[in-house]
RNA sequence: GGGCGGUUAGCUCAGUUGGUUAGAGCGCUUGCUUCACACGCAAGAGGUCACAGGUUCGAGUCCUGUACCGCCCA
């Protein structure tokens, strides 16, 4: 075996494992294995995205998920891919070609999709990369592409299904318009922002001369839109007013003023303009009210020709201008607040949407939602953390038709076929198929995709052979976990319920385990304009991937955001340094590994043979793997993690290996032996523990260690269960032996601070004297008097149950035994006397709130039997304590 | 306006069904080139658990209310 080196290399390692694993092909699915499947489908990442923290949270938890039931023996497949993103990646590629003097209106639409294309192949496989630098262990040959020609096939299957079933209509509508991708876009890509703005309040001349009226608006650019002025039928200010005209001004034409429910005479004047093709609740109006629609705007919200011609063209920001000073030259401007809104931003184009008329398809999703709603009510599906249910239930509840359709091309083109020259609203003459119509001449298709999410709702069975059966579609369908963040819990969680319910028959995951967000170190969101976004593959260079994903599963917890700087990474990194050294430790033992023999497999020892710190050292791996599995099966990373590392660093590392130490060299070889038995084994066991949170360090460690004598490689290799493999081997845990080892290491910290209050050097050899408490704890302290002297760093332990101590002697109490540290020269009586005395008083308190508690008659009447028993152990032991302190300090004061 | 989350050590966060003296990492103080590891070892300091009520023998934990921060929906 080669020893390994002094420091841990994590580059080298980490691309030399992640080849071989590729090439054995130890990621794929195996169907043919008989193992029950385990199925995780990867939120698949924008084609052209690059990989952030959030991604790099999301794969973690995904990876840690997969190679843990891969190791608990499951057929465990995660299957990646990417998402074509129709507004993003359409955004990004008509950015690209404009940077090349290129406009996309200039192209035709093969040509342009050609282009994009281009850039799909170009910059499209960036993401993947990193994911495999991660260490992601995803099924690479089962890869998809939501623009595949078999998932393609899925998704107008779909929307043929739906349309037929009559769920899918086309409308002429108010819809939320994105001026920048001049594309409709649903309501959940509407980002509400509170924005600072302004009240105008303008007048309107009546045009029966008697005066004006005065509304106010947030949009004054639209009142060339206007078709009405609106007052409260019940509002006594504005009687006379209803049922007459106004004149508008700029525009010139004579609008009617209306009475509806709608309008609240609280608001500004009570008075308001109504520009129904240009803003929802005046739509309703204007349907009520049979108004006139004048759409004023082009797809890029620049005004139109129905506007005059002093306003045609402009930008609707440069038309609010024009219009406002306009009124202000005219001296209809009444006055100007300043004035705090909600306005709806495109998620994507972060620009104000606007409501814009035009053709769209819509979905009808209350028929659909119906099932997703039970799925979740029902316990078929469970969300984590559980407080998601009600917002999930919540949006269900109170759903609206989806528009689905969007006015792009790179995407999903709609399979709706018009007959030429007929009218596109008539559905008899429409054609709606996969393949189109049998005689093309005759037809054009539709312009419009449909929206990125529906195709990304097909997602768990699309990947598979959908709307074809297949071995895979069967076995892999429905999938168990689905991790993500709860950003997209309407967009894409629910859409997926809905779908899997109504093609599949059957849910698409059992649990859905929602994270947080990655924010920085100020908590702050991380972005891309803040300049505050870490790169993971940065953290990956720095302090490698296992370091990356380590230190983010130890700082997730559940459903919180995780704030992350470059120096949390660090705690990653040492861990791993950590473990790397202690395997080295052992190493070092060469001559011992071959007494060993594969002990590190399972327990091969008998029991007899187990000092006190082995028992110790098995108990806390028997408590640390079963905290490591629970926080696991409960998506409690940081549980997980925190138990492994805790077993790792503070009782491997800090107790166990120091304690080894003394007994690999007392010259007993059956102790030896049964040390390094332990050893292997508790580290093996730590390293499978280990291994889904970092799987390169534990494959390195696993070889450099020969434990792939076992398994040839960490990832197969059984899930630990130290309980069942004790029993196995015949042995159990002795509680009372771990608690006595918990006094001894609790009584050498004393020492060891006996040592540091009298400025005693740590590697100065000091006497010590340690008088056991009972017998029990005085056979266990001579039998091991030379590990502790080894912990202790003492020159001379000696164990005398009957110690008195000669003259004024620094001293610390035990809970088992008080250990004495006598010094060769004079101790400053008066000082130690002070110490004593406060740990003394310290006692005291304890002891009297104990002795208070146990006289309340109520408490000793009410609380169970079991914690009043509990209660007074504590107060005999603290009296117990008490009188033996207050023994030392007689002593000193005699 | 409605819903959800948060407020615990200087910072970032844990705290399982209410039960002994509330924990971790980082940071801080002191001492250590101790024969695995200075990415380390040892010993420490540091908290009226946001606030006000209530339930209970007992509340960081349960209930009600308030304040502030954040997210979502309308």
């Amino acid at each position: 075996m080669a020893e390994l080196s002094k420091t841990y290399d994590p580059k080298p390692v980490e691309s030399r494992w992640y080849a071989t694993w590729r090439e054995r092909g130890d990621f794929r699915a195996r169907p043919e294995s008989g193992r029950p499947p385990y199925t995780i489908v990867i939120p698949p990442p924008n084609v052209t995205g690059i990989l952030h923290m959030g991604h790099a949270l999301n794969n973690t938890i995904q990876d840690v998920l997969v190679r843990w039931k891969r190791m608990q023996g499951f057929d465990a497949v995660w299957i990646p891919g990417t998402d074509h993103a129709s507004i993003a990646t359409e955004q990004k590629v008509v950015a690209a070609l404009e940077q090349q003097g290129v406009a996309k209106r200039s192209l035709s639409r093969e040509t342009f999709l050609g282009h994009a294309w281009a850039w799909k192949e170009k910059y499209g496989g960036i993401i993947i990369g990193q994911l495999e630098r991660m260490g992601c262990s995803c099924d690479w040959e089962r890869e998809r592409f939501t623009m595949d020609p078999g998932y393609s096939r899925a998704v107008l299957e779909a929307f043929v299904r739906l349309y037929h079933k009559g769920l899918i209509h086309r409308g002429h509508r108010l819809v939320n318009w994105c001026p920048v991708s001049r594309s409709a876009i649903s309501d959940e890509e509407v980002v509400h922002r509170e924005v600072r703005g302004k009240l105008w309040h303008f007048r309107y001349p009546r045009t029966d001369g008697m005066g004006s009226v005065v509304v106010a608006t947030t949009r004054p650019e639209t009142m060339l839109g206007d078709t009405a002025v609106a007052v409260n039928p019940k509002d006594s200010r504005y009687q006379d007013l209803i049922g007459k005209t106004v004149k508008l001004p700029l525009a010139g034409r004579e609008i009617p003023v209306i009475a509806d429910e709608f309008v609240d005479p609280a608001f500004g004047t009570g008075c308001v303009k109504v520009t129904p093709a240009h803003d929802p609740n005046d739509f309703a109006m204007g349907e009520r009210h049979g108004l006139v629609f004048i759409n004023i705007m082009n797809d890029d919200a620049s005004l139109n020709d129905r506007v005059p011609e002093a306003y045609r063209g402009l930008s609707r920001e440069a038309a609010r201008k024009r219009v406002v000073a306009d009124l202000e030259a005219l001296g209809l401007m009444e006055r100007i607040e300043d004035y705090i809104n909600q306005v709806g931003y495109s998620q994507r184009g972060d620009v104000p949407i606007e409501f814009y008329m035009s053709e769209q398809w819509f979905m009808r999703m209350d028929e659909l939602a119906r099932p997703a709603r039970e799925a979740v009510l029902d316990g078929r599906i469970r969300i984590h953390p559980a407080h998601w249910v009600k917002t999930y239930l919540h949006w269900l509840d109170n759903i609206q038709e989806w528009c689905i359709s969007r006015q792009l091309w790179w995407g999903h083109r709609i399979p709706v076929w018009y007959r030429k020259g007929a009218d596109r609203s008539d559905p008899e003459a429409r054609h709606v198929s996969v393949e189109g119509p049998p005689d093309p001449e005759h037809w054009e298709q539709d312009e419009d995709v449909l929206d990125t999410w529906a195709s990304s709702w097909l997602w768990p069975f699309a990947v598979h052979t959908w709307p074809e059966d297949s071995e895979a579609l069967r076995r892999y369908y429905p999938t168990d976990v689905l991790a993500t963040g709860p950003d997209i819990l309407f967009f894409w969680v629910a859409r997926m319920v809905m779908a899997g319910l109504e093609f599949m028959g059957d849910i698409p995951f059992t649990d859905v385990c929602l994270h947080g967000i990655v924010r920085d170190d100020d908590g702050r969101k991380m972005s891309k304009s803040l300049g505050n976004s870490l790169d993971p593959l940065e953290i990956i260079e720095t302090y490698s991937a296992d370091a990356l994903r380590f230190s983010l599963m130890m700082l997730t917890a559940p459903g919180q955001d995780v704030q992350v700087a470059p120096q949390k990474f660090e705690l990653g990194r040492n861990f791993a340094t950590k473990i790397w050294n202690a395997a080295r430790f052992i190493q070092m033992q060469n001559e011992g590994l071959a007494e060993a023999g594969d002990a590190w497999r399972a327990p091969d020892w008998t029991a007899a043979d187990l000092s006190r710190e082995d028992r110790w050292l098995l108990g806390r791996l028997q408590t640390a793997a079963a905290a490591a599995t629970r926080g696991l099966e409960e998506f409690r990373f940081d549980a997980a993690a925190s138990a492994i590392y805790e077993f790792v660093w503070r009782h491997y590392c800090d107790w166990y290996v120091e304690a080894a130490k003394t007994a690999l060299n007392a010259g007993d070889p059956v102790r030896r032996t049964t040390t390094l038995k332990v050893l292997h084994y508790g580290l093996a066991s730590a390293l499978r523990l280990l291994h889904p949170f970092m799987p390169f360090l534990t494959e390195e460690l696993w070889h450099g260690m020969g434990y792939a004598a076992w398994t040839d490689t960490i990832q197969f290799a059984p899930w630990p269960d130290p309980a069942a493999e004790a029993t196995a081997g015949g042995w159990t845990r002795d509680e009372a032996v771990e608690t006595a080892v918990e006094a001894r290491h609790e009584l050498v910290r004393l020492a060891r601070n006996l040592k540091a209050e009298y400025g005693i050097p740590t590697a100065r050899r000091a006497r010590f004297v340690v008088k056991p408490h009972d017998p029990a704890a005085e056979a266990a302290y001579r039998e091991d008097a030379d590990v502790i002297a080894s912990l202790l760093r003492a020159e001379n332990l000696d164990v005398d149950p009957d110690h008195v101590p000669a003259g004024a002697t620094p001293s610390a109490l035990g809970p088992d035994a008080t250990v004495y540290m006598p010094l060769a020269g004079v101790i400053d009586v008066e000082a130690e006397r002070t110490r004593q005395r406060a740990k003394l008083e310290e006692l005291d308190a304890n002891l009297k709130r104990a002795n208070h508690k146990l006289l309340d008659r109520t408490f000793l009447d009410k609380a169970p039997e079991k914690v009043v028993a509990q209660f007074q152990a504590r107060r005999d032991e603290l009296a117990d304590q008490r009188a033996k302190l207050a023994r030392l300090v007689a002593a000193l004061e005699g």
